[in-house]
DNA sequence: CGGAATCCTGGACGATACTG
DNA sequence: CAGTATCGTCCAGGATTCCG
């Protein structure tokens, strides 16, 4: 399928990339692709996330209706994060934009180091 | 081809992100797909983007070589942005978050509007 | 027209400390 | 362990203005 050309003035159709946009938003949801996961176990997955950040992104995933959370009774605490049906079909997405780094990734860092000349400065 | 699960912890893993994260560098991609435009064009085509903003846009994916910038001679100015070869490469990873995004879009508006019971406030 | 300079705002992110 | 509350910093993005 290819992405219609009213892409542009489609508001509705930034929508992937607002979702992806947010640093940790995609990176959470590759993270519990395989079946669901409690949150300290998704930091020690992810690393470099603090727990309030988690705690943000994972109600942001919520709120769009991408993640589900699971309160499993008992004490301490335990909960745990999973993904929707619809947060699955966002996994493809994620997929070919992680391929495409790998592949690409150190053409970007190779231009990155050529740019210095005329281009700008780094942003 | 299936994205390593190195994914997390490797931090060039998430330059896709970092590039499809900035809110106009997808939409601007786009708007290159099928030639070099001039300034004033994209804006046009685009709607909704300062000069200012389209400006530092084309700076970002210039310095990561996505993006070249061509002055033709003449007063006034006239001056073009095309895709590299390395910026084509983009295109279908785009194109799939937008045929997501027209395929879930109405899923995740649902979703939000059925979020505000117990789910947090948007974000 | 292209784009740089300036000022301002909101939100993301981090660190820390605290409650249940 | 889960989550909230503060506080502070940084930067994308919008509006405006001015120069070549």
């Amino acid at each position: 399928m290819t992405t219609p050309d009213a892409f542009l003035a489609d508001c509705r159709a930034r929508l992937a990339f607002d979702l992806l946009s947010h640093t940790w938003n995609a990176v959470v949801l590759w993270a519990l692709r395989d079946g669901p996961r409690r949150p300290v176990e998704l930091r020690a997955r992810i690393g470099g996330i603090s727990s309030k950040v988690l705690t943000e992104t994972l109600r942001r995933l919520r709120f769009n209706g991408l993640v589900v959370r699971t309160a499993e009774p008992g004490r301490p605490s335990r909960v745990s994060y999973g993904l929707t049906p619809l947060g699955r079909t966002l996994l493809p997405v994620i997929d070919l934009a992680g391929a495409w780094a790998f592949a690409h990734g150190d053409e970007v860092m190779a231009a990155q180091e050529a740019a210095c000349p005329e281009d700008g400065p780094r942003p």
